[in-house]
DNA sequence: AGCCAGGCTCTCG
DNA sequence: CGAGAGCATGGC
């Protein structure tokens, strides 16, 4: 089954998934050359997909391909979930209008062009994903990220290559802290996992019920469990409800992005830097993202990516 | 060697 | 309250 999507306005497909292997490999959101796999967990069902891209920026075109005959519903996940990755629900187009008036913004348009916040495919990857890269070095999270994958996810074969499911919170209630100290987290780390596949298992946190929520109540219950605090939720809010209107001021990157673009160097504390970003309004999110990019096109002098 | 990584909690004063 | 230590490991 295959399903071809056109994306309102610019998409760079490859500068946007670049997040998935900037920092190291992902077994659960694999890249391979121009090929995106991962597995849709529909109704308790592991469904393989794959995605693949080509034309111009200006006219991309996506499709998704699930292998064998699959209900109409099937693909409908998998395209949403696919239309999340990609950031397809960005307003790029106003985005680049606000831009243009900004004098860090506007030079990172042209060689940034069509990139996007990729969205977290589910709350619960984005949460455990969080904790993992609290703190550490982002080459160091991943690696650990990578062997949680690997030790609790399920691998699925689609054509000659396996991609893993990501473990579900009912797995990861099962983990024991000493298994996933030998992954290399620390206890805490741990135990902040556990904790969180327990609270979701239980139903004490309704990871989808957020989705809807008003920011102050998303940041409120997600804080509230031990070992997410503020810098989790903002991302929560941006990486994975999509908000625009959000900055992760706290965010030691996005804090010296700002810093270089607009303070000339000069430490800026968190209220500045949330000043700073409020004034983008509803393009905070996007902003963010290209100031980050900007930063390691800078430092590596190429490449994209979030 | 030592310090710092895209934090958070806990303990003190 | 605010400041400061501790966490685990890898890279520079």
């Amino acid at each position: 089954m295959n399903v071809v999507l056109t994306p309102d306005g610019p998409l760079d497909a490859g500068g946007t998934l670049a997040r998935y292997h900037l920092w190291g490999e992902d077994p659960a959101n694999l890249i391979a050359g121009d090929v995106f796999r991962r597995v849709l967990r529909h109704h308790g069902r592991l469904v393989p997909y794959e995605v693949r891209w080509r034309g111009p920026v200006d006219d991309a075109r996506i499709v998704v391909h699930v292998p064998g005959t699959e209900a109409a519903a099937i693909g409908a996940a998998a395209t949403a979930e696919v239309r999340r990755i990609l950031g397809l629900d960005f307003d790029l187009v106003g985005f680049y209008r606000m831009a243009k008036a900004d004098p860090a913004l506007a030079p990172l348009v042209e060689p940034l062009y069509g990139l996007r916040p990729t969205l977290a495919p589910t709350p619960f990857e984005m949460l455990v994903g969080s904790i993992t890269a609290q703190q550490i070095n982002l080459s160091f999270a991943f690696a650990c990220r990578a062997r949680l994958v690997r030790r609790y996810g399920t691998p699925v074969r689609i054509g000659r290559a396996t991609v893993w499911a990501f473990p579900d919170a009912a797995r990861l209630v099962r983990a024991r802290p000493r298994e996933l100290r030998a992954l290399k987290y620390s206890t805490r780390k741990a135990e902040y996992i556990r904790d969180l596949a327990r609270a979701v298992v239980a139903g004490a946190l309704d990871l989808d019920a957020l989705a809807a929520a008003p920011a102050p109540i998303v940041i409120e219950r997600l804080t509230a469990l031990r070992g997410l605090g503020r810098w989790t939720a903002d991302w929560f809010l941006a990486r994975c409800l999509g908000r625009g209107d959000v900055c992760p001021a706290g965010d030691l990157a996005v804090r010296k992005a700002i810093e270089h673009f607009y303070g000339r160097g000069r430490t800026l504390s968190e209220v500045a830097i949330r000043r700073r970003a409020g004034g983008w309004g509803e393009y905070q999110n996007l902003a963010v993202h290209y100031l980050l990019a900007g930063m390691r096109r800078a430092h590596a002098g190429v490449g994209g990516g979030t």
